[in-house]
DNA sequence: GCAATTTGACCAGC
DNA sequence: GCTGGTCAAATTGC
């Protein structure tokens, strides 16, 4: 960790005396000198944001929530394997209900798409609830194999208020199951991407990954990108309240859907300011457009391999600029 | 009968 | 005390 700490602070560092070194050594027009800008921001601002993840207090979090799990194992023992061993009857049950580990906000992935439809994974709805000075109610899911495989990833999908033909997904928590029917990639309408805008969102404890929006075209193959005839409706037993021009009623659950399209319109996927909690919906109105592509499994992508991906590109992008001066 | 969803209750965190 | 996340009994659908 520590090696890799300091490889990018080198690199950090060389950047921003390459950008120092172009400004003052070549004489760039206004355009190339705000070309520069951008990529050189990008490209210090992608060394900023994978070591302000490296540098994250990890360690000390993990800790704390050890001890609290450790605390609510003696407290309330194991609920998923405990069910049948503790007393057994109803009344154990009750007393033990709403005795639970309560999830921090760990690492989350922050969409906004403009239809739901499957990201690949199986969904169990748990919970219901509606928030605080917003229309509609957001909707809580687990992996379907959470129990059988322990899985712990989590959803959460709220339609937007101030836009009810979006929908926020909010992804917490990575799979660990293996589900060989379901075939993973979230998908998008190559049709509209090219008026559509990226956001991205990692987040950490208490930590803000980036402030900016990034270009799409980071991401050549990532889950946001996906050829549309992969769509299946995962959500239609989501109760959703969607304007009554762009909804329909699913016979089948007896939810209401969206009809915009088949398909799964990533708008947005954002880098917040903010906290999850605190955020508003994610401003998609300064991102580039998107380049489409084709679909993939990215399962096995995390965080890391993603801003792996964002570093090499600002430096792809700083190169050709180089190459164009 | 089983699995998934609904929904009121409970509780952690702020 | 309020808000949001989770639990679990009840309900619904296949």
């Amino acid at each position: 960790m520590e090696n890799i700490t300091t490889f990018l602070e080198k690199g950090k560092e060389s950047a921003h005396q390459i950008r120092s070194f172009i400004n003052e050594r070549l004489g760039l027009k206004a355009e190339d000198r705000e070309a520069l800008d951008h990529h050189s921001w990008a490209t210090l601002n992608s060394f900023e944001t994978v070591l302000s993840i490296l540098n994250a207090p990890d360690i000390d979090q993990d800790d704390q929530v050890l001890i609290k799990k450790r605390k609510f194992e003696l407290e309330c023992p194991d609920q998923s394997k405990s069910e049948d061993n503790i007393g057994g009857g109803n009344v154990v049950s009750k007393e033990r209900r709403g005795c639970y580990k309560r999830r921090k906000t760990g690492q989350s992935l922050i969409l906004e798409v403009n239809n739901l439809t499957d990201d690949g994974h199986a969904w169990r709805k748990y919970g219901q609830k509606g928030i605080l000075n917003t229309n509609y109610p957001r909707n809580y899911y687990r992996c379907t194999h959470k129990n059988d495989q322990n899985c712990q990833a989590l959803k959460q999908v709220q339609q937007i208020s101030e836009n009810p033909t979006k929908y926020k997904i909010i992804y917490q928590g990575q799979h660990t199951c293996k589900n060989p029917h379901k075939t993973p990639s979230i998908i998008i309408d190559d049709s509209l991407e090219e008026n559509s805008s990226f956001f991205l969102s990692f987040e950490t404890n208490n930590h803000l990954v980036a402030k900016r929006p990034i270009n799409p075209a980071l991401f050549p193959k990532s889950p946001f990108h996906a050829n549309t005839t992969m769509v299946k409706q995962e959500y239609a037993p989501i109760k959703v309240e969607s304007p009554p021009s762009a909804t329909t009623h699913d016979p089948h659950s007896g939810a209401t859907i969206n009809q915009n399209s088949p398909t799964s319109d990533i708008t947005s996927i954002g880098f917040p300011s903010t906290p999850v909690s605190e955020q508003g919906d994610v401003n998609s109105s300064l991102a580039p457009e998107v380049n489409a592509s084709t679909a993939e499994s990215y399962d096995d992508m995390d965080e890391n391999d993603w801003i792996k991906l964002l570093t090499m590109d600002q430096f792809a992008s700083l190169d050709g600029l180089l190459d164009n001066l």
